[in-house]
DNA sequence: CCCCTAAACTAACGATCGTTCGGTCGCCGC
DNA sequence: GCGGCGACCGAACGATCGTTAGTTTAGGGG
């Protein structure tokens, strides 16, 4: 009956310790092979005490992923919102990429270990996700009917060009700053140019 | 001190019998969430009984995505190997797709519970994968000496496309053979325009 | 017919898992 | 000064995990 939910700073700054560690070990172990036991210890508490912060494992997960994912669609669903479908799209992939390395844990465990979440939390996280992909999807068609893009399928566009967007979190370390914005340039131009169709 | 790499035909059926079970759950739930007793379940025997075929549960999980991996490697490099940078690279991406969704099990195994392999035996699957990683940027490479691609990094666009043609294993359900077909040539035309490098 | 071996069995081992229960400590408002 | 409460702890629960040891069974070759 515990409220997460809390407006306690003292509490919100332990929530976060917590989530950041445990963001940290579910990238580097898998969220099954890392134990709660690991958890506590890494922030130098009993087990038992992250029970007074979470319900219990799997919300541990949902509060990442689920968090995750709603600042995600909040950062980058504004950027197809307004200007033509190019740039839109442009606008949109960039953004998608400079927020996956701004929130690379995150993002990893959001989309390695979404599928350990019991089917109701699954499916919070995955709506989410669905509104973004069919925004960018909308668009595409949008693009098509304008004659700026060409393609069959504008669905299969989409989950490709996100395919590729979702890939370079995983293995893309960036030098520096300069270096991430010249990819995040590159992957967006490269979504304009599978659009516009090479024929 | 048992070896598995025996050559009755007996013992070859039943451990492509545990292989065929072990893919199709460890894909369901997960290699750490599938237990042996799941696994031997399903194969109604008992859980002692998978160690006369296997020395470990890491081991049936190598089997899968090694072999899976030397299939692939197989199959698929031979099309990096003759004419044109670009026929070559068309022709890689179509036979990408097509391994992907004839051994969709196995593909999804290696991409997802690759990571749960101790060190050692992930390393010889990722062996595998950087060998053909390597050779598409390789034909990359050299189609940018030849003027046909226009890109600044290589490495990064093969990633950018091997990213893309490795998503749809994941989502991508064929209607038919045409279906697919369509979706590999669809893929290889992507890469192809996206390598061109759109200006 | 008997022996050998592959293959499956029964039973259990020790370890580790997520979680719970009841108690303790210390800070903060009254 | 004291009561309440949030945070933490010690100890343990039942369940499940991968794995092992020893035994039984079935079947084909000498």
């Amino acid at each position: 009956m515990e409220n997460v939910e809390r407006k306690d700073p003292v509490n919100r700054v332990r929530v976060g310790q917590v989530l950041k560690t445990a963001t940290r070990l579910f990238t580097e172990r898998g969220y099954e092979a890392a134990s709660i036991r690991d958890l506590a210890a890494e922030l130098a508490i009993r087990p038992s005490s992250l029970y007074h912060h979470f319900p219990g494992k799997q919300d541990i997960l949902f509060t990442i992923c689920f968090g995750m994912q709603r600042d995600f669609n909040a950062q980058v669903l504004p950027a197809l919102s307004s200007g033509k479908p190019e740039e839109a799209i442009r606008r949109t992939i960039r953004e998608h990429i400079l927020f996956s390395q701004r929130r690379k844990g995150e993002v990893l465990v959001n989309i390695r270990e979404r599928r350990s979440l019991p089917p109701r939390l699954r499916a919070r996280v995955n709506a989410l996700r669905r509104q973004y992909r069919d925004a960018v999807a909308g668009v595409i068609d949008e693009g098509r009917r304008q004659g700026a893009f060409h393609l069959r399928e504008p669905r299969l566009a989409a989950m490709a060009i996100l395919d590729m967007a979702n890939g370079q979190a995983i293995w893309f370390k960036p030098r520096d700053q300069a270096d991430l914005e010249r990819l995040a340039e590159d992957y967006a131009q490269a979504a304009i140019v599978l659009l516009r169709g090479g024929t």
